[in-house]
DNA sequence: CTGAAAGCGCTTACAG
DNA sequence: CTGAAAGCGCTTACAG
């Protein structure tokens, strides 16, 4: 079917050999032969085997790239960057989504490293312990989850948490509600650490509700439970949830903002058609995505073993938008 | 580094081609030294090289997938069963996203050609007779738009677009104004096609704004344009812009479905948390994608030439939420 | 600068 | 039922 190296030579009249190096080592070969070759395989429409090449370099010049929903607004941007840089740097990107199922991340991460030179896997449920496993067996980087002695690219919320506190202590908020992500949630924990720092050291009461899977159909929910609770001001794991809540409160007839404020995270790009428009922590998506396959590739090339592991960790900041106002005086 | 077969073999005292066979092709070896071989292999932690069976078999066992913008919407949910349905039949999935780049289009789908075994292409921008030499060139399976002699998984609007004129036509809108989509979108012109027939058939007057791109963004700009066009309602090319036009409203004091009526096209998850709900027009993505990897599977299984190219046409239906509402009396 | 040859890890007729 | 051998399409020392 396709063209092959031998069907250059023969046409050329050289070896296979020399096919090979005039395109792939030009420099070893004469100028003219070189250009000769280069537009003879041009016009047969000469392709290499991939497989063939893989077979000898053993390399297969593809990353793969786990998610657990990419139905979930966090993760196209974060993906859109991760394929663009592999593409830049030559690699193909072989995706695979856990559909959220924690379960399933090491078989589906198994069988994409076997394909692969190497992993990116974000923000994965799994347990430390079979992470380091795989990391262990593949070249892996985690995004936004940091994994002791592998590559992560991680977020760190702590200034963007401390700037939403503050902007809600600023509106006269004296108790804050976090709605909670899953409970095995990495940046879920990262997320509620930086919230009680936050509070306890701006004076703030902290209350908690949750777990809350990242969908818009729980913020539904969580909008009731905090509302009831008597919360003037809640920090949600996520704009999903966030958005869900808002979209609640308006049904009822209260507006985020007035009646209750609400702040998200991730800044997805949904946070604009909410209204008002959603008060959000920015985190750096295309940074995540890019510095992940950077850190990958690094890895690779270096062969293995010789760098430590790093781990990456990049800025938050608040945005604020409509989705926050004044606490309401007689919840205060 | 990882294990052959030759080592597996070492290890079991017998051929290479035994072991190959034993694991490969099970009926062919002799029970119990295919026992034996199975429990060895499975100790030693032995998989089969991809590489040097894809070099063989001359399959890769992948099949590409390209789309437009991974951020848009519309793709994950289409993306998410093109995943699992191709996982079920045992192929890995390559992604590329051409980032709304028409001209990228061709050059990402070759490429990805190159390294799987079939290539599924969503919602391609590129010209007819680009698109016919690719699926010239390796099997395509082309969703959300009619290549002639080619596959294809289409949307049929017509279903859904007569509903929602009708449905407009009886909450007493006389005129109805399309948001036009990207001016070489095929499924733009199907729409306006569809629209245009059933507003002829249903006595309606249509007008036409845009193009727009299929963006939040290029929503807010269509909102005051339709606006101060004075359309009572309004369908736009997809939900992205409806919900950008929604947005715009509501900052500027009004409300879809009082002053003005919204439908958009595709009924993603989105249209929940806008406010009100969105009326949209379902599309069902989920099948599009699997109904896609079956065809693709299907004729890869068929080897090219066999059966004709077939096109999978899915119904549309009418979600009425509400962003659609009674024709305003001053401006009816 | 160029060619012959070995080898990457499999699969699969072909003998036995 | 099992083994020896050829071959898939490349790359890369090794000679010349």
């Amino acid at each position: 079917m396709a063209v092959t190296l031998a069907e250059v030579a023969a046409a050329c009249r050289v070896s296979i050999s020399t096919v090979s190096r005039a395109l792939s080592d030009p420099d070893k070969v004469n100028p003219q032969t070189r250009a000769r070759i280069e537009r003879i395989a041009q016009q047969l429409g000469y392709a290499p085997s991939r497989a063939a090449r893989s077979l000898v370099s053993g390399r297969t010049d593809a990353i793969g790239l786990l998610v657990p929903d990419i139905a979930n607004p966090f993760f196209p941007p974060i993906m859109k960057s991760v394929l663009s840089r592999a593409r830049d740097k030559g690699y193909a990107v072989l995706l695979a989504d856990s559909d959220e199922h924690a379960a399933d991340e090491s078989e589906l991460a198994r069988d994409l490293g076997r394909q692969a030179d190497g992993l990116v896997i974000a923000s994965p449920r799994t347990g430390e312990t079979e992470l380091a496993e795989l990391a262990a067996q593949f070249p892996v980087v985690f995004v936004n989850r940091e994994v002791a002695k592998a590559e992560n690219v991680v977020i760190d919320e702590t200034e963007g948490i401390r700037e939403a506190v503050e902007h809600l202590v600023a509106l006269g908020h004296r108790q804050i509600c976090y709605l909670a992500g899953p409970r095995r949630s990495w940046s879920n924990q990262q997320r509620r650490t930086a919230l009680a720092r936050a509070c306890t050291e701006l004076g703030i009461e902290l209350t908690e509700l949750g777990p809350f899977e990242p969908q818009i159909q729980a913020g539904l929910r969580a909008a009731d439970l905090a509302h009831s609770g008597g919360a003037t001001a809640v920090i949600a794991y996520d704009d999903l949830i966030a958005l869900g809540m808002m979209a609640r409160l308006t049904e009822r007839g209260m507006q985020a903002g007035r009646e209750i404020s609400v702040i998200g995270i991730d800044d997805s790009p949904m946070s604009a058609v909410a209204h008002p428009m959603l008060t959000s922590i920015h985190v750096p998506a295309a940074e995540l995505g890019s510095a992940a396959v950077d850190l990958l590739l690094a890895r690779l090339r270096s062969g293995e073993s010789s760098a430590p592991a790093r781990t990456v960790r990049l800025e938050t900041r608040l945005v604020i938008r409509g989705s926050t106002g004044p606490a309401p005086v007689d919840r205060r």
